[in-house]
DNA sequence: CACACATTTCGAGAACTGTCGAAACGATGG
DNA sequence: CCATCGTTTCGACAGTTCTCGAAATGTGTG
């Protein structure tokens, strides 16, 4: 076959761009995207945790509101079963972050894919 | 900002993700991945139309059954209009093929964002 | 032209998804 | 312990998507 692929079955691969598929939740992921500082692991040689807004936060940017919605709730519970984000409680609070390592695989799945250039 | 983006708004983004967010539609471009070669244009420097399966060849490779189906004209009909595949008529057939541009600008768009390290 | 073949379109039904408001849950502070 | 705050879950509804079979379209062939 033509080299192996990061990303196996059709139906993770479905999965994740489901979760992408819907302009709320690229919304969302994008705002996370602009505010989420990766984890930051170099200075202090500790595993920060994830360093990224709560839900309400992500409510108030994506709808304008400054309440937390059921909408909302159920997007960021799509894309965190995708494995596209990641949520952390934090006393009272949920802190949402960017998964990039998902992300870096479904990249490097599509790129390999769109450089594929033999017949099988 | 945070750098330019190839993947301009929400919704271009939302619409080639859900093309891909669905299994049979998966499946499709898996197959054309690996049967369709990308256009030649090195050896006889003419740029050769695309070298794909038709229609009813997805059909059987996807279904099993030896007959077009409405359902599969219908996902490639999805495929298409996101930009993903491309058809081309040739005599009675119709003949189908990766958009490697497109692929590429997505898995660019989600390399860049996977990347990116600071916050804005 | 009539026919067979490849494919798309249409219409209907079932299943799924997104949205809303209300209620429930869990943690914290008085 | 009661109230409150942040968040999730639930139930209902409208809208969309997927699938199927039948009919329609277009294209080469005798």
């Amino acid at each position: 076959m033509c080299g192996t692929v990061s990303i196996v079955d059709h139906i993770e691969l479905a999965s994740v761009c489901k979760a992408l598929g819907d302009p709320t939740r690229v919304r969302i992921f994008q705002f996370l995207l602009e505010c989420c500082c990766p984890v930051a692991l170099e200075e202090d040689g500790d595993v920060r945790p994830a360093n990224g807004p709560t839900v309400g936060e992500v409510c108030c940017q994506v709808t304008g509101i400054d309440k937390i919605t059921s909408t909302i709730s159920f997007h960021l519970k799509e894309l965190r079963q995708s494995g596209l984000i990641t949520m952390e409680k934090q006393g009272k609070h949920m802190i949402c972050g960017i998964n990039r390592e998902a992300l870096a695989r479904l990249a490097d799945y599509l790129n390999e894919a769109s450089k594929r250039s033999t017949c099988c």
